[in-house]
DNA sequence: TTCTATTTTGCATTCGAATGCAAAAATGCT
DNA sequence: AGCATTTTTGCATTCGAATGCAAAATAGAA
């Protein structure tokens, strides 16, 4: 049998209902899980969508609830190889829900507001920040009452839902793991100052290396990015004092400075230097670099974060919560011994 | 001045247009761009809209004008770290266009169905597929008049809107580079079956290969995963006739030879082993890397995609095209003369 | 069977912006 | 000023599904 000729307009569930020979109301209820619809009904109408090829209209559902089931991530677009595991685990859990992705990449500290107001025109029932945001604009979606949940970051003086990442005993754990090697004299690479997550570990840091009687013998800034450890590798060796052993604000640049130290000045790691870093990027893993780092439980953030974020759709008035996981230890073999 | 008490509901065109004094027509125009619209009525609806806070609201808009302005990109989420590149790239530039990004992994094939429903619930503008269809999911979407660009994937016997990569002659030339260092045995890292970019490049290497007079002494297939290649390394390493240079399907897997020839088997690279790549990711430019390989120029693709794409909105019924690009060789420290 | 309680169904309206058409206002021309 | 022409504006309707309410159908009880 020959298939109908294509239509050339979509099915709503008016000729759906033309079809089954019912009131739309009745579609509609078809497709509202929950609804009082006969199961002879149900029938009837499922075959004649199933003809139509019907599927309701999101859009139009959208505009009738209120509720468009649309997540907005904003993802800075700088990808430091992390924010991709954590978008594609997000958008996974999301999806199990029937919640879909509106994906905004920033760029600049410009688009942001661009952004938002696209997210406010989509009447998006959520927004996850793993970028940075001003609180100026964080308050804006509050104003607007859209539910939004920072990943990896949030205000000292604000209050904010978020997920975040402590990686306080890990560092401690760290620090130690490196001064039982023998090393004294640290060398850090921070990253950029805007983030603030890099300002948290660096503090961690300092702390953790004072308590076990090392010191910071040079500080160098880096982007973040691979390409920015070159430099700063190349600063921190220079000094006065060299350091034993380099700590880098994330794993990209741990492995930056780990190429930089072999691969153009020569030494050996963890022979001359120890380097480590923080995030346990899937990179970070592979052979020929094999850092220790503390590793962020991805998984279980992107779980709360869905989670969090759901409990606010559904209970806008819930108080701003901030949950905290923790960050774990990870040995490999860019850290030992000092010689 | 106090700010006003927070609105309970969003202002709405008509709560502009009564504090404007004006029609709700003449506030929907003045939102549009191209409408016929005074001066002065544009300035006044404006100040009365910022006073509101008022955006258009997109559900609404896309219910009357039956476009979405949404855009939905499938990508696997098995992330080879090739597609976050994509994705950021494609997203990118479609927000500068006022695309909005819908965005779908994809796990397994049982999800593309889900997924394609979704696809047609929130009436979407257009697909980008960055992920495997098989011909009769893409024929569905044909048949409700989604325009679809497939990215980096086609099909032979079907006619696609799709964005390629021919490595051809790069790989000619990568081989001959090859062959001109000494190297006659070559062993192949395939990637996974499903992919066609897979067979294309190792049916180019082939090809080039057989007319450089090398011989292909030995085959492993991998999954385009770094962790793959360890395995497929030792196997392709204990062959009667070992290679003396690898082809891997993805730069990844060439990384993961690369790292298991050096870190685990001891081999020096390219000293014992040359090794290359395809794709030219970020990663394989790191200094323990350097990998010579063919590197797909993914900011044009792009740009190609959201082009074709955006042309199929305009004019849905343009005939099918296949956009081919070229796969540029680049040399990178990964392969030498022969020992 | 008859009457009440419950479940199903349909009617009519709603969400918020866009747009064809006609009325009104502004502009140009003599 | 008076008339024709062009530009602005407003009215009324539309997109497609959801839902409160009342009517209809069914189930349950006596």
């Amino acid at each position: 049998m020959e298939p109908a000729a294509k239509p050339k307009t979509r099915a709503t569930s008016y000729d759906v209902a033309r079809l089954a020979g019912v009131s739309q109301s009745a579609v509609s209820r078809c497709f509202k899980p929950g609804s009082s619809i006969s199961k002879k009904m149900r029938d009837r109408v499922m075959r004649a969508a199933k003809e139509l090829n019907y599927q309701p209209n999101a859009i139009a559902r959208g505009l009738i609830t209120r509720r468009s089931n649309l997540i907005a991530i904003l993802v800075s677009s700088q990808m430091n190889f992390y924010y991709p595991e954590v978008l594609f685990q997000l958008t996974d859990r999301f999806s199990e829900l029937g919640l879909r992705v509106l994906l905004f990449t920033i760029n600049e500290e410009s688009d942001v507001e661009d952004c938002l107001n696209q997210v406010w025109q989509y009447q998006v029932d959520g927004v996850i920040s793993a970028s940075h945001l001003s609180i100026d604009q964080h308050k804006l979606l509050e104003d607007r009452n859209i539910p939004i949940v920072m990943f990896n970051r949030y205000f000292d003086d604000y209050p904010t839902n978020s997920i975040w990442c402590d990686p306080k005993i890990a560092t401690d754990y760290m620090v130690k793991h490196l001064t039982d090697f023998g090393h004294t004299k640290f060398g850090l690479l921070q990253g950029p100052d805007y983030s603030m997550v890099n300002h948290e570990r660096m503090k961690l840091v300092r702390e953790a290396v004072t308590a076990h009687k090392g010191s910071i013998v040079a500080e160098a800034k880096g982007t973040y990015r691979y390409q920015s450890a070159s430099a700063a590798t190349q600063f921190l060796m220079c000094q006065n004092e060299t350091p034993t052993a380099i700590i880098a604000a994330n794993d990209m640049m741990a492995m930056g400075v780990l190429d930089e130290l072999k691969n153009v000045m020569g030494r050996s790691v963890p022979g001359d230097v120890s380097v480590v870093g923080f995030d346990g990027i899937g990179a970070a893993r592979f052979a020929s670099y094999e850092l220790t780092t503390i590793r962020q439980p991805i998984g279980r953030m992107a779980d709360a974060a869905v989670a969090m974020m759901v409990d606010r759709i559904k209970k806008p008035d819930t108080s701003q919560e901030k949950r905290v996981l923790t960050g774990a230890f990870l040995q490999g073999t860019s850290t030992g011994p000092i010689k």
